[in-house]
RNA sequence: GGCGCUAUCGUCUAGAGGUCUAGGACACGUGGUUCUCAGCCACGAAACCGGGGUUCGAAUCCCCGUAGCGUCACCA
């Protein structure tokens, strides 16, 4: 059999996490399976469609190197497809119009609830099918028995047809609902397995319903477990960010965010956790998926791209960083070497190094005074320091050789005097190494930051 | 509330009845690394939800309980 799987973003705003976290475990099993992996954008909700969503979605699949070989299909271009297998489903009284109001409904729901049931719809229209509309159409689900399917990551799971609600899946504007658009879509498109998030779990039985009503043959289910936020609830905006836009912003490696949701329910074979896409591809099976709900950890995340950022070729890096700063790219290559074990998401270039490229800084006598020394001590340290680097020609050793040698005269300890001309220099108590750091921001630089140190010290 | 899924360190997880005095990673703590931070190295603290079974033997199998999550729209 050959192996088709799909991914079914709703463009209905910024592309989701969770969308690339399916993506990419569908993805996975396509490429492992040497099967084809689809897009299809499910635009059926015309109330909450969103202009550039579907723009943004296939940006952020592409930025991930989620690569589809078929689609994008969009539903909205779909709609003959869906009204006659509606028309089928009744036909073969799998299916029956209903033209009860919103009113009815939400009461009969608030009386189920009341009487702590299940809200369901009771059937009204199929026992006394209704003369004049507006019609939806709704599945109907045998009173009796129980519907069941197996699922890959779970095992085998039943519903008792009692508890399955008769779901509208055309509604009164002609449109399909989710149930019968993605089932209709999947038999048509030869989906092989549904890969999809553990929220769709409840509503399998019905789509099994709907296949079983079109005489069409059932995919394989797989429901990966759902992200979560810390508090263990369901991945969301409010709590943690959710955007594809957002990390890519924030200079988050495409690579570190695969690996990471790879690392989502899944464990490699052999205990790595630092992997690239071909090798998840190649070890990647379904069966080693636990069903557990996996919190997503942004700190983590943030420590796995580090990792793939001092992985990074200096020029590769060099090269991303442009997005990120105004930094003419000949400078960022110049003090790359120096941050690039320090940085963690590509967006905090400017701030780890914003004085080598500032004209002025901000200095704090707090602290630029070390711990027991006095202003007037430190002040004339500077003023020392400032004639013995103006004597010399600049670079890393000699820079060196004469701090060392000025240090050897006055007794103070290697962190008072670097930990001084450190927050002189940079306005910070930590940066790179001091020589790397002064031979790097130049001897004027150098030498106007010191002369203005003094000058706040007097 | 009904239904469904799930349950190993704070977090991600290994573990498919004996090899588990439960392993690794992140985070955390301590020490080292010719100055801070980072990085790197070493060490440390940290878990099998509870109760019953099954078995010679259970983190692993079964049942009950508890907890968490999901779902119950003319949204997907």
């Amino acid at each position: 059999m050959k192996i088709r799987v799909r991914i079914p973003p709703s463009p209905t705003g910024e592309p989701h996490i969770g969308t690339a976290y399916v993506a990419l475990f569908n993805y996975a099993f396509a490429k492992k399976e040497s099967g084809v992996f689809i897009l299809r954008i499910e635009d059926t909700d015309r109330s909450r469609l969103v202009a550039d969503s579907e723009k943004k979605i296939i940006e952020s699949l592409k930025w991930l190197g989620l690569v589809w070989d078929e689609g994008p299909y969009r539903q909205s271009e779909r709609l003959p497809l869906y009204k006659k297998a509606a028309e089928e489903l009744i036909e073969s009284k799998n299916a029956y119009y209903c033209n009860c109001t919103p009113e009815r409904l939400s009461k009969l729901r608030e009386e189920l609830q009341k009487k702590k049931e299940m809200p369901r719809y009771d059937k009204k229209c199929f026992y006394s099918p209704p003369k004049k509309g507006p019609f939806v159409v709704r599945l109907r689900v045998p009173e009796k028995g129980d519907t069941s399917f197996e699922d890959i990551i779970r095992g085998k799971i039943v519903f008792k047809n009692k508890d399955i609600d008769d779901a509208v899946i055309l509604k009164s504007d002609g449109w399909p609902t989710y149930h019968l658009a993605s089932v209709v879509d999947d038999a048509d498109m030869r989906i092989s397995h549904v890969i999809r998030a553990e929220e769709w779990l409840s509503s399998t039985p019905k789509h099994v319903l709907i296949y079983e009503g079109l005489g069409k043959k059932l995919p394989l289910f797989a429901h990966l477990p759902l992200l979560r936020n810390p508090d263990r609830s369901k991945i969301s905006k409010r709590k943690n960010p959710i955007s594809l836009l957002w990390y890519k912003n924030q200079g988050f490696l495409p690579q570190a965010m695969l690996n990471y949701l790879a690392l989502m329910g899944w464990s490699h074979p052999e205990g790595k956790e630092i992997f690239d896409l071909n090798d998840f591809i190649e070890h990647f099976d379904l069966k080693r998926i636990d069903p557990t709900g996996p919190v997503f950890d942004i700190v983590k995340l943030e420590w796995m791209n580090g990792e793939y950022i001092r992985k990074m070729s200096n020029d590769e890096l060099a090269k991303r960083l442009t997005d990120f700063t105004h930094v003419k790219s000949k400078n960022i290559a110049n003090v790359l070497p120096l941050i690039k074990e320090r940085i963690k998401k590509l967006s905090e270039f400017d701030e780890l190094t914003g004085y080598f490229f500032k004209d002025v800084i901000e200095i704090e006598k707090e602290i630029i005074v070390q711990k027991g020394k006095s202003v007037n001590e430190t002040k004339k340290v500077l003023v020392e320091i400032s004639e013995v680097l103006n004597e010399i020609d600049w670079n890393k050793t000699t820079i060196e050789t004469s701090i060392k040698e000025y240090q050897a005269n006055i007794g103070w300890s290697n962190t008072d005097l670097f930990q001084t001309i450190r927050a002189t220099t940079t306005g910070k108590r930590s940066a790179p190494p001091l020589f790397d750091t002064l031979e790097m921001l130049g001897k004027k630089k150098t030498a106007s930051r010191i002369k203005k140190a003094v000058s706040l010290l007097s």
